[in-house]
DNA sequence: TGCTATGATGTTAGCGCTAGCAATTGACGA
DNA sequence: TCGTCAATTGCTAGCGCTAACATCATAGCA
C-alpha cells in the first residue's frame, strides 16, 4: 500500500526509492528513449509501491502546456448541448485531453464572454466555444480567447471562425418543404429565441421556403425551447384565431407542448395539424403522435469540433475554416396530407 | 489593446510596466491588504493594458491548491446527471471553483475507477462522483481518491462515505402507495438497469410496499432509462398476458415508451393502466396523458454536495455523513382509480 | 591505439507564482 | 529622543516538473 504521508509523493521521491535521478524517472513517465530496461523497470516499480502521480500543475508550468481543453457552453440541461459536451469529452479523452468545464446560463455576449474568461485564466491549450447567440463579437472572441486556439460551435453560418456549424437553414427547408409537398398551404411556427443563430436561421429559412412557393407565412410565435413554452406558443396561435393545417416548431420539447394544446383545443394531430418538431431526441418516436423531426448529428459535431481544435493546437497555421454538417428529416406519424 | 506578444504576459511584465516588485503585483491580483491605493491602481491599469491574466498553473503549484472540483459521472446525456453536472457546476463557480469532467460509458466498477484515476492525476482540491453503480467497493473509491476529498452523489443510502442522495425507497414506496390508494392491486413494474443503486432501490421498496400491503408483485421488466426500453419491456408484459391495471416506471422517458406500447395495444391510459414515473423531466407534464410522477430535486443533490465538498476541503476534519434528499409525489393524470 | 558515435544517466536552470521574512518609512507615545 | 508599531514594499526560496546540456561509459571503426 502507498505510504499515508501528509505530503505528495513527488518524482524526487520516487528517484530516492528507485535509485536514479528525478530526470530518469521523469524519462520514464513519459515514456522517453535511452532508458535501459532494467532502470525502467526498477522506476516502475518504486512509482507503484509509493502510489505516485505526477503534478499536472508542475508539467503544465514546465511544458507550457496542460492537456486539458475547456470548452464554453449554455446551460448542459438541454439536449443539444449535453450531446455535444459528451461527445466533446469522449473525443478529448480519447485524444488525451481533459476537459474544463464553464457553463452559462442567460446566454448574453457580456456572459458569455464572462465564461470564456474564466477558462482563459486557466491552463487550457484550446476551447471549443458552445455559444449560439447572436450579437457575439467575431472581435470580441477572438480578443478573449488571445492566442488559445479555440473552435466554435453552433456559431452562425459562413462566420469567418474555425468553426463546426449544422446548416439550420437546409434543416429547417427540409421541414417546410415535408409540408408543402404533402399539400399544406397555411403553415405557423413555434420558433426558439430568435437570439439564437439556430432559431433565427430556422426561422428565416421558413419564410424563404414558403416566400419560394408563393405563399405567406402564418402567425409566428417565439419560444424558449421548453415544452412549457411550446405550449403556452401554441395556445397563443389558437387564441388569435389563426387557421393552419401544419406547425412548424423549433425543437422537439416545444413541439411536444404544442401537440398538447392543440389536443386540448380539440384538434387531431395530424388530421387537422400536421407538426414538426427539430433535433430527434431519443424521445420522439414515442410522442403521441410519433413527432416527424429534422434529426441533429450532435455527435458528429463534438467529435469534428475536437479534431478540428487538436490540429489547431498541434499546427497554428492549420487553414481557418468552417466544416458544415446537414442534418436529415426523419419522418413519422404526426404529418399527414391536409384533410379538406 | 494588449501587446500580441509571441510570449504569454507574466506577473514580472506587468510588475515593468507599473514600476513595482513582481509580489506586490501579486498582492494587488489576489487582493492582499496592506496594498496603498496609488499603488493598487497603477498595478490594475498595468494590467489591463497587457491584458495580464495570472497562470493557474503556476498558482497552483505554489500553493498547492488548484480551485478546480474533479466531477466523475455517467454519460450527461441522461437527465439526472445533466441536472447535477449543471448544478454542480453552478454551486462550484459560485464558490470560485472551476469543474473538470470526466464521464464514464459503461458503467462498471472497472471504468469508474479509471475515470476516478484521471483526475486524481490532475490537480483538483475534490472530486464529486456521480457514480451510481452497484459494485464499486468502498475501499477502492477511497484508495483511488487518496488524500483528496471527495462526495458521492446518488450511491447506496446508509453508505459509510461522504455523500448525498435521495431517498429511492421512500420515493417507489410513494409511487407505488399512491396507486395502491386508488384501489390498484395488481402492479406492474418496469425498472431501470438493477445494477444502478436507485433502480435496485426502487425495485426493492416496489416489493416491500406490495409486501405490507399483502400484495404479490405482478411481472417486473428491466430497461435501460430510455424511451426506447421502455417500450420494449411494456410489450414483453403484454406479450406474456400479464394482467395488471397500474404500471412503476423507473423513469419518465421509459414511462413514455411504455404508455406508447400500452396505447399501440388498445389499452388506455390512465382508464386500462395506470402509469407512474419517475424524475418529473419537464417534459412529463405535457405526455399524453401528463404523466403522475415522483419528482427528485437534483438541483439540490448538485447544490448541496458542492456545499460538502467545499467543506471538506476547507477543513479535512468536517465529519463524515451522508445527507439524505426526499423526493416528491407529483400527481396528473396518468394515474386514476382502477376502472372495473 | 585512438577517435567517433551512441546509449544511458546526471546536472542545471528555469516555467510563473506565492509564502515568509526582511527592509524601509512614518506616526505615535513614553 | 528613542523605541514601538503598523503600513508598505522588496527579496529569496521554493512548489514539482522538464528541456537542454553535460557527462560518462561502451562499442565500433580506421
Amino acid at each position: 500500500m502507498a505510504e499515508p504521508d501528509s505530503r505528495r509523493v513527488t518524482l524526487e521521491d520516487v528517484a530516492r526509492v528507485a535509485g536514479v535521478s528525478s530526470q530518469t524517472v521523469s524519462r520514464v513517465v513519459n515514456d522517453h528513449p535511452y532508458v535501459s530496461d532494467d532502470t525502467r523497470r526498477r522506476v516502475q516499480d518504486a512509482i507503484r509501491k509509493l502510489g505516485y502521480r505526477p503534478n499536472r500543475a508542475a508539467r503544465s508550468l514546465a511544458t507550457q502546456r496542460s492537456c486539458m481543453l475547456g470548452i464554453v457552453t449554455y446551460g448542459i440541461d438541454h439536449y443539444g448541448p449535453a450531446q455535444m459536451v459528451t461527445n466533446v469529452e469522449q473525443t478529448a479523452k480519447a485524444r488525451g485531453y481533459g476537459v474544463t468545464l464553464s457553463t452559462i446560463q442567460t446566454l448574453t455576449p457580456a456572459e458569455v464572454c464572462a465564461a470564456i474568461d474564466a477558462l482563459g485564466g486557466s491552463v487550457v491549450d484550446g476551447l471549443v466555444l458552445i455559444t449560439p447567440v447572436v450579437g457575439l463579437r467575431t472581435a470580441d472572441v477572438m480578443a478573449l480567447c488571445g492566442d488559445i486556439p479555440f473552435v466554435q460551435i453552433d456559431t452562425n453560418l459562413g462566420a469567418k471562425l474555425p468553426s463546426v456549424v449544422i446548416d439550420q437553414h437546409y434543416g429547417s427547408r427540409l421541414a417546410t418543404q415535408h409540408l408543402l409537398d404533402l399539400g399544406h398551404r397555411r403553415l405557423c411556427e413555434i420558433s426558439g429565441p430568435l437570439y439564437w443563430h439556430g432559431a433565427l436561421a430556422r426561422h428565416r429559412s421558413w419564410i424563404e421556403t414558403l416566400d419560394a412557393a408563393g405563399l405567406e407565412p402564418g402567425p409566428h410565435v417565439e419560444g424558449d425551447w421548453t415544452a412549457a413554452s411550446g405550449y403556452h406558443a401554441a395556445r397563443q396561435l389558437l387564441a388569435q384565431r389563426a387557421s393552419f393545417t401544419a406547425l412548424v416548431v423549433g425543437n422537439d420539447q416545444m413541439a411536444l407542448g404544442a401537440i398538447r394544446a392543440l389536443r386540448e383545443h380539440g384538434l387531431r394531430v395530424p388530421q387537422d395539424v400536421s407538426v414538426v418538431g427539430f433535433d430527434d431526441i431519443p424521445e420522439a418516436a414515442y410522442f403521441e403522435p410519433p413527432l416527424t423531426t429534422v434529426r441533429q448529428n450532435f455527435a458528429a459535431l463534438g467529435e469534428q469540433s475536437v479534431e478540428y481544435l487538436v490540429a489547431l493546437i498541434d499546427n497554428r497555421n492549420t487553414p481557418i475554416h468552417q466544416r458544415v454538417l446537414y442534418p436529415q428529416l426523419i419522418v413519422r406519424q404526426s404529418t399527414c396530407p391536409p384533410c379538406e
